[in-house]
DNA sequence: CAACTACGTTACTGACCGGTAACACCCATG
DNA sequence: CATGGGTGTTACCGGTCAGTAACGTAGTTG
């Protein structure tokens, strides 16, 4: 906790103004453990593991940490950011009309999974969500670590759910909610199935045909 | 649950003459290990918990297994052998007719979640796929488990394109996939969302929103 | 009885891992 | 030059964990 309040911070079309300097190695060891806690899991990385990553010693993490789930709360909250960034740049496009937004969405999951061309939050994919694989990992009793998943995917169901009301759906929140189920499992599959070949290839296409049995 | 046909036991037995019967231990050893690992991970039991749990010590568990990945390999297989005969069960009454195995299957899942009644793979619910949240906790250079949860994911997808092949569908790879898509959601948004309330209760709907999209 | 099997008990190893102490260094700024 | 913040280095602590050694015990079977 402590220093900076950037949480869900609004960043303007600009980029980030210099507002104070961050020391380069905070920056480094967030940059390691991000790429390492995606591909190995929160439980899978040790300290040392990150700290040799960023090139620096443990004593320097424990002076930018309190501690290792200081860390992974960062992480989860830097993931979550990064993904509401690619969520916003794939609707952008069609701002004002929610059924496209939805199925540009859809179809920048696919793009993400058969090109590697773009990156979800900054990474080249294949191994699903970041912050659903956390939940796995999380013990049940670390609220404040469950509680960053929770609102996360209470977000996704919100906007998808809102997508489905203003595009005038019978039942707005059962296609929300379907529309999420699919998110969802493109996520999931990720984990098992090499990143080109896994159902999540279907996804936009199942995306339009429940959106036009929702809209008559 | 099941017969006691746990057998599979074609294993080396090089130095154990044991041949037709089972040692108590080694079962209740196995039942605490799938309570434990379900509910906390596999990274997140330790044996000893395990070992106290089944009320043994650490000497008889490695009487009975190599190593605790050993154990894990047959909690994966265990809970994939409990995950196809739920399966079966749910869609057996409709033997014959694919789209209501497929509607069957679906509504199963909405049950499980909705009241506890049933049992998923022998568990209340709740901390949604064994095996895929195992995914998430195996390094990817262990083959072997690794190799297990693939294969099972694998038999899921074959299943539901066989279904909807079955039905006479469209495109009825696409419809399969998009199946699966929403069973994995269900699954994976089980881990966030309290029991009764998360998107997995629209599953059954949106499944029948897809299969008719592919039938018209 | 003997022998064999299954299980329990205690105590240990070697490793890993989160976290800390103490000290030294570089460099910017006053 | 002095000071102080950011960083590197080494060594360590206490705990956890997978796995093992050695021994003891109860029941079964011949």
């Amino acid at each position: 906790m402590s220093a900076k309040s950037t949480a869900t911070a609004v960043s303007v079309a600009s980029e980030a103004p210099a507002r104070s300097e961050k020391p380069r190695v905070r920056d480094r060891i967030r940059d390691s453990a991000a790429d390492l806690f995606y591909r190995h899991g929160i439980r899978g990385v040790c300290v040392d593991a990150i700290v040799e990553d960023a090139g620096t010693n443990k004593m320097s993490f424990y002076r930018s940490f309190p501690s290792k789930d200081d860390l992974v709360a960062e992480y989860l909250k830097d993931q979550e950011r990064g993904y509401w960034q690619w969520w916003d740049d794939a609707v952008a496009p069609h701002a004002g009309d929610p059924r496209r937004e939805v199925e540009a969405l859809m179809q920048a999951v696919v793009d993400l999974v058969k090109n590697k061309a773009k990156t979800d939050c900054g990474r080249r994919s294949s191994r699903g969500c970041a912050l659903g694989n956390a939940a796995v990992e999380i013990p049940e009793d670390n609220d404040r670590l469950n509680a960053i998943v929770q609102d996360y995917k209470a977000e996704i169901r919100r906007r998808l759910r809102r997508y489905a009301r203003e595009m005038g759906a019978r039942e707005p929140d059962s296609l929300g909610d379907a529309l999420m189920l699919l998110l969802e499992g493109g996520y999931y599959t990720r984990l098992t199935f090499p990143n080109n070949s896994g159902p999540v290839t279907s996804i936009a296409k199942a995306a339009r045909a429940l959106i036009d049995a929702h809209l008559n």
